[in-house]
Order: C-alpha cells, then structure tokens, then sequence
DNA sequence: TTTAATCGGTAACAATTGTTACAAAAAGGA
DNA sequence: TCCTTTTTGTAACAATTGTTACCGATTAAA
C-alpha cells in the first residue's frame, strides 16, 4: 500500500511507523477516493461524518456566500487534512466547499471510528491534539503578520521575526517577491516600492533574498 | 471554593459539573496565583510546565522584537488560556510574555498532570480536542475577515456572513462601531466612511445597531 | 430634568496604496 | 550559446485610506 507512505507525512499520523499506520487502518474504516479536475469533494452544507487527509494531488476551499458566487478561503496539498477543526466541534456539517485543483487522492476516515480510536490509544489523542496545537500556532502567526496596518508595519513585523528566528541580522528568505506579497496580502508592486524605501531610509537592506537588519530600534519603532 | 465556579466558564471545564471540576483538581497538581496590574505573569522564554487559565482580570499578551520595545498580541479576560496551544506542541517555553492590566487571578495546571489525565480520563481529551478546535474556527473565521483587502471587502464579507448566521437579510449587531473597526482591524471614521458610502449606492440599510442587506448579489460581486 | 460621558457621522487634507504598464535582470531550457 | 519564461524594479496616476477635528445624538449618571 503506497497510502500508507503518504499518510505518515500527515501531521496525524507523524507520530506512528508504517507498520502502526498499517495497523490502524486495519481497525478504522476508511474509503480512498480519486477526484478529476474541477470536481468537488465535498460540498458546503454536506453532513460530515468523516476526516479527509489529502494524499495527493492540490484542492482549493470555496465558501458559497450568495446565490452563485464563491470566494476561495486556502488552498491545501498533501498530508493536509480537510475539516479537521470542524470534525471535532460540534459542527455536523461541512462549513465550506471543497474542490479539486488537479487530479486528487483523499483518504476519509470515518469520524466514528476516529473517536473511538481516541478512548482506545492515548497515543492518538496526543497526535490529534499536537496537529491542532500546530494548525493554532501557524494560524496566529498568520493573524499577527495581517493585523499590522500599513505595509512598512507588516514589513517590519515579518523581517523582524525572520531575523529572530534565524538568530542573525542577516538571513535569506525562501520566498520570491510574489509569494511573499501573497502571504502579506498585498499587490507585489506595492511590495517592491515599500522595500526600496525602507532600504533608502537605512532600516534595511537586501539583494535578491538576502536580507539584512540595519537599525533594528527603528525598525522596531515602526511597528509600535 | 469559588475557582471551581469560574473554571466551567472555561471552555475546557465547560462539559464537566462542578463536582467533577472539584474530582479532577483533587488529582491534578496546581497553583493559584495572583498578580497586581502591571505585574509580570509570564515572561516571553520562561519554562513552560503548566496550563494557565484565567479565573479573574485582564491581561495582554506581548511580544519582544527588539532590545525594549514590546508590541501587543492580544488580550485575555477569565476563562481564557494562556498558551494553551503551546503546551501541547513541542514548545517548552512561553512563546509571548503575559502582563497583568489590573489585578488577575490564574490558575495554573501541572502541564505532566494534565498530560497524565489525558490517559485516564477519555472525555478530559475531548474536552481539550473541543477546546483547540473551536480556537481554530474562531481564528480561522478571523483570519477570512482580515485577508480582504478594502474596508468595503471586509464589510461586504462580514455583513454577508453574519446575514447568513442569523439567516435574516435583516439583522442586529452587537458591537459599537468602535468595536466593529477593531474587529476589522480599521479607524472608526473609515468604517462609517465605507459604511454610508455602501447606503448610497442601494447595497446595504442600516439604522442603528439594525443591518439589512438590500442587493445581495452586487454586495456578493465585492468580494469577488 | 440636567449634566457628563460616550458614541456615531462627516468633512478636509495628507499619506498610502492599488493598478497598469513597461523594461531590465535573472533563470531555465534547447 | 541563444531564446524563452519568469522574476523584479520602477513610474505615473487614480483610488482608497488614515488622520484629525468637530458637532450632533444617544446614553448613563446625578
């Protein structure tokens, strides 16, 4: 079984061999399902009785909120898992639509079994507990880059950050200009000439996507 | 005791009676703490062994970026927990320092004794599960309303959404505009800007605290 | 009822940002 | 190497937004 690999890259599943992984899939029920291009996995308002963990392929997630209009919420990739927030609240029912990118796998494991997995192996709530604490942590982190205002503010915040946990004044990003305006939320161009002042204004300075920390009391003082 | 009183307020006790509260913390190591305004709880790097929860007061939540320059994160009141998704990932220290802005009372939870009653005590892991996923909706939910990129987006999409929660194009607000620009993360004029423009063009209604959405497609067409 | 405090709307102006378009630079493939 | 594609910087202009200040309306307190 060739799932089985892929399932170990879910946060889930992180924590097992191949062999346990094997060994839970005997005592779950599951069904794997392939999805073409363009279809829909799961629609908003479906009921909700298992937990998708994507194993191949790209899905984009849509909620419906007029008559015909969608708007996308994220994307999610491999080893992502679908719903999973909304398995464990008090939610019955999908609270978006789910639809595939390219030609997809996803493995539903049926929330029953899930739960009573959860009174059966301690070690499985600690692994549905650690894949919900991560997801909260990277969704702060998210929260704290977008509620800086202006986008010297967000700039601030992000070079600052990287630099803390590179532990040097001096790091390279493994973003180019686009993605990086994409996770800020803004237009790219808007990124570039924001840069380009803060590197002629002497808090910063960069080439290509090495970065560097000049003032850093400066810097800090534009975020408040 | 009255603690136990204000622990079922918290979402982790919530499923529990209060002699079920009392059972639990008969079994459980902990430590109640109290701290004057301004005073230190947590300091961003301490050790991280317990869950705090707060029974009483308010506090912040900052981060250091620079040499003594902190930023504010967020702000917590009684019933919320201090780093309660850290403490279930591999993190063990505090990843934010936590003051006190008037006099607080914390409980703090023995991080091994919780992590004990996990395996004795299936519902406790429900509860906990229950706990982080509905942080996850709400910053989910929140992180949707912040990555639209104009205060007519954000309005649209919020007005939309609670239109859509209350099942009524007509509906009732609960916050001031004040609060409602905080929770969109914009100045107060700004919003009463966008808002009276959004009248005019025949998109919206409101009176007071009373909302109607009038044209919910064009409305739908804003966010795109 | 009167008073004080808070809340909400509006206006004017400066500052920031989005948009579009274009060209140079870099990267990748043939 | 040359050619193609992608990435990046920049400029100009329109549009949106932040800021500040002020006043009327509403609410709570005395």
């Amino acid at each position: 079984m060739d799932h089985i690999k892929q399932l170990k890259r879910s946060g889930l599943f992180s924590g097992y061999s191949e062999e346990e992984i094997k060994g839970i899939l005997n005592n779950v029920s599951y069904q794997i399902k392939s999805y073409d291009k363009g279809e829909l996995v799961k629609k908003e308002g479906d009921e909700l009785t298992s937990l998708g963990i994507i194993l191949s392929g790209q899905t984009a997630v849509t909620r419906r909120l007029g008559q015909d209009n969608d708007i996308t919420v994220s994307e999610l990739g491999p080893g992502q898992s679908i719903a999973e927030a909304a398995v464990f609240s008090k939610k019955d029912r999908y609270p978006a639509t789910v639809k595939a990118l390219d030609s997809c796998t996803v493995i539903f494991l049926q929330k029953s079994s899930i739960l009573a997995l959860l009174q059966t192996d301690p070690r499985f709530a600690d692994g549905i507990i650690k894949m919900l604490s991560d997801r909260i942590i990277l969704l702060n982190d998210t929260i704290n880059l977008l509620s800086h205002p202006s986008i010297k503010e967000k700039l601030a915040y992000y070079l600052l950050t990287e630099s803390k946990i590179k532990n040097s004044i001096l790091f390279t990003i493994n973003y180019t200009r686009s993605t990086l305006a994409e996770k800020l939320n803004i237009p790219r161009p808007s990124l570039s000439r924001v840069l380009s002042e803060m590197k002629h204004e002497g808090l910063i300075d960069y080439h290509k996507n090495t970065f560097k920390v000049v003032d850093i009391d400066e810097l800090t003082k534009v975020i408040c």
